[in-house]
RNA sequence: GCCGCCAUCGUAUAGUGGUAGUAUCGGGGCCUGUGGAGCCCUGGGCAAGGGUUCGAUUCCCUUUGGCGGCCCCA
């Protein structure tokens, strides 16, 4: 037996890794005052189509239902919560929503890569101003060392700049200029050499690639970006006051040119954010400006940016990392039959708010000690017919091997 | 959707054209009032289907799943 090809299950151990990412999360979009919610989990296939064309099939799940309704399983929260945002006329501006839920792609699974994965998601509608890109990318930031990644970088990039300098200096439109803007997604992966035999054989001169190809390889300080790009005649002021920005959030940030996203959607600001210490995985969150969705859904008066990040992806970064924070154990064993007292003391502890495991293979008490130790318990309370007929408990410390005899009444202040 | 590599107990690994060991894990015992050890017993496997063969876990094909690359992206 064998499960459905890209997706899995979440083993316990995972699950706790998860929680404790999606804590973080919830836990920060109420401190930056997102509001969460859920999009539904699917779509008219139309409307998955307004976001990237009807070339999304082929890599989305989607099926005619029993009504002859042609739909999708959404690919990722920005189109629901977008078209959300744009239901609702009544709302002030700016309208800032936050969701994690689970996504479906139908793509090759890989390493990191599944057909059913969750995303964290944060989006503001209604803010035309730097500040909202701003706060997306100071989030992203906040969520990554939040969760332990103290080492990442977000790259920033501005696709108006780049397309500036296509447009300006190459004389490239349209299509060929989104084209040429792939070139740059993939400096980071290829060579030189490759990419432009790569272009070259799709039709554009050596000079274009060449220069596009430079531009792909800035990065660095905002400065350094804002002066190479005036030799070229190219405005960067919306990056510098980004940049500037940002700077009061202590966030880690790069210009970075060769950042423009794959979606053809996005319209000026957009960025990635890494781990510096694992490249293998790839990007950990991408967001950017995209004002033009919210047209496709009737709203031309709703500016939109956000950001979205993989929690597989996140959970893989952190690794070994510590993820929970673990209460208090405590393990209750028994001995002399004393189940039914233990039970009791089990549930007594529990309404306490602890965590309680109590043996339900009737084991004996060795036996029990040793799986409450080797499980990593520090306490274990004991209950015994002798201590048990005068009102005792026996409770053990696994580490010191040290153990006391305690009223039953006061219990919960010995325990803790 | 395309190309390549791979597939043995839950996990990790040996091995073989005559149906499989080992380690670890699980269950039990020594030991139903005191533990992480030890010893003993025990459960569990050749991904599925087809072909070649007297006989296939082993060779071949297909499917399924995993990994890597393309593409795309998280």
């Amino acid at each position: 037996m064998s499960g459905i090809r890209g997706l899995r299950d979440y083993t316990p151990d995972e699950t706790e890794k998860f929680e404790f990412i999606r804590q973080s999360f919830t836990d920060l979009a109420r401190l930056y005052s997102f509001r969460l919610m859920e999009p539904s989990p699917m779509e008219a296939l139309e409307t998955l189509e307004a976001k990237s064309g009807p070339g999304i099939r082929n890599e989305i799940y989607f099926f005619m239902d029993k009504g002859g309704r042609e739909l999708g399983l959404r690919f990722d929260l920005t189109v629901g919560i977008t078209r959300y945002a744009c239901e609702d006329r009544g709302a002030q501006l700016p309208i800032k929503l936050a969701s994690f839920a689970d996504v479906f792609r139908y793509d090759e699974p890989q390493k990191g890569r599944y057909r059913w994965f969750y995303q964290w998601d944060i989006e503001t509608y209604g803010s035309a101003h730097l500040e909202s890109d701003a706060e997306m990318i100071d989030f992203t930031g906040s969520l990554l060392s939040k969760v332990g990644i103290k080492d990442y970088i977000i790259k920033i990039g501005d696709r108006g700049v780049v397309e500036e300098y296509i447009v300006k200096r190459l004389g490239r439109r349209g299509e060929q200029a989104i084209e040429l803007m792939r070139a740059l997604d993939k400096v980071d992966k290829k060579t030189n050499r490759e990419l432009m035999e790569e272009y070259t054989a799709k039709g554009f001169g050596e000079y274009e690639v060449r220069k596009v190809l430079e531009l792909g390889r800035i990065e660095g300080r905002a400065e350094e970006v804002e002066s190479m790009m005036k030799e070229e005649g190219v405005s960067t002021q919306r990056m510098m006051e980004l940049a500037d920005l940002l700077k009061g959030t202590g966030t880690n940030f790069d210009i970075c040119l060769s950042v423009v996203r794959g979606i053809d959607y996005y319209t000026s600001v957009v960025f990635e954010a890494f781990d510096a210490n694992e490249q293998g995985i790839g990007s950990l969150a991408g967001g950017g400006r995209y004002d033009s969705l919210p047209k496709l859904f009737g709203r031309d008066d709703l500016p939109a940016t956000g950001v979205a990040g993989g929690v597989e992806r996140l959970m893989l970064a952190i690794g070994d990392r510590k993820a929970l924070e673990k209460g208090q154990r405590i393990y209750v064993a028994y001995t002399g039959g004393k189940i039914k007292e233990a039970i009791s003391i089990s549930s007594l502890l529990r309404r306490m708010g602890k965590e309680v495991m109590v043996d339900l293979q009737r084991r004996s008490l060795s036996k029990q000690l040793e799986i409450a130790s080797r499980s990593g318990y520090e306490k274990v309370v004991i209950v015994a017919p002798e201590e048990i007929s005068r009102e005792l408990v026996i409770i053990k410390n696994m580490k010191d091997k040290t153990e006391s005899r305690v009223e039953l009444k006061s219990l919960s202040k010995e325990i803790l």
